[in-house]
DNA sequence: TTGCAATATACTATTGACGGAATATTCTGC
DNA sequence: GCAGAATATTCCGTCAATAGTATATTGCAA
């Protein structure tokens, strides 16, 4: 993976969203539409963008696609991702979807809803 | 100035090679030119569209425009600059850049050459 | 004022990314 | 095999960024 992918990677909003709900473990197609609250068609194309990039991998898992950070884990992703996790202030968005992405799991955890076998205790989150 | 901005601009391999230039001192277009090996017209885009993102600043000085990175420096640009150091073994090109920039601006110092007055011991570089 | 050096802009064509709408694929449960 | 859920792909129009070529602007020096 070059330099000139990740930024290419990064320079998109809605494709920064999506790495920062990926950094904590990964995610299907449906969770990260829900907490974006974003078209399925749009988040499809954003996360096959991204795995052109190198950026992400996805595994299916029954009806449901799983996507995840490639291990291991490219430094220069995760220092940027932890910027973004400093700047939390300035750019709300980013802990917000983190808050919602945790309620949605937890959701799951106690109800046992028709969602794919996620290994959600990997997802601590700072707030 | 903003996250996809800087993002924005650090996805193209000429613009972090300016960055990277420019992240030790200001300095004249020429000497850009001169270091990328590159079309003069090519490189003023370049400087046009980074002035736009807020990421560059430029003064003149008689015939010459003056190139810099803005103050107070950018932490995320300052954080990834330091990443394209750190990865100069699979990078060649930045620091190859810098020997060169280093070789042009003792040159000038040395011979009192046809250019602008930069502060010239603000350059130091790693190799 | 003319000429030259340094740099920027205008014009045009091309490519890459994005959005919207419709449709296709893949898997599961019946 | 069929229906439905989850996700991906295709088609098409649009806009942003890039490249190439030509030309304009700015400032200095003679």
């Amino acid at each position: 993976m070059d330099f000139i992918d990740v930024y290419k990677c990064l320079c998109d909003k809605q494709r920064l969203r999506i790495l920062n709900l990926l950094k904590n473990g990964p995610l299907c197609v449906c969770h990260l539409i829900e907490v974006l609250d974003a078209d399925q068609v749009k988040v499809s194309k954003q996360l096959k963008y991204m795995k052109a990039l190198g950026m992400v991998e996805s595994t299916r898992e029954a009806n449901w696609m799983i996507y995840r950070l490639p291990e291991p884990p490219n430094s220069l992703v995760v220092e940027n991702l932890k910027c973004l996790q400093d700047c939390a202030d300035e750019h709300l968005c980013f802990s917000k979807d983190l808050k919602k992405l945790s309620q949605i799991l937890s959701r799951i955890d106690n109800q046992n809803l028709n969602c794919p076998e996620i290994v959600t205790n990997s997802h601590e989150f700072c707030c």
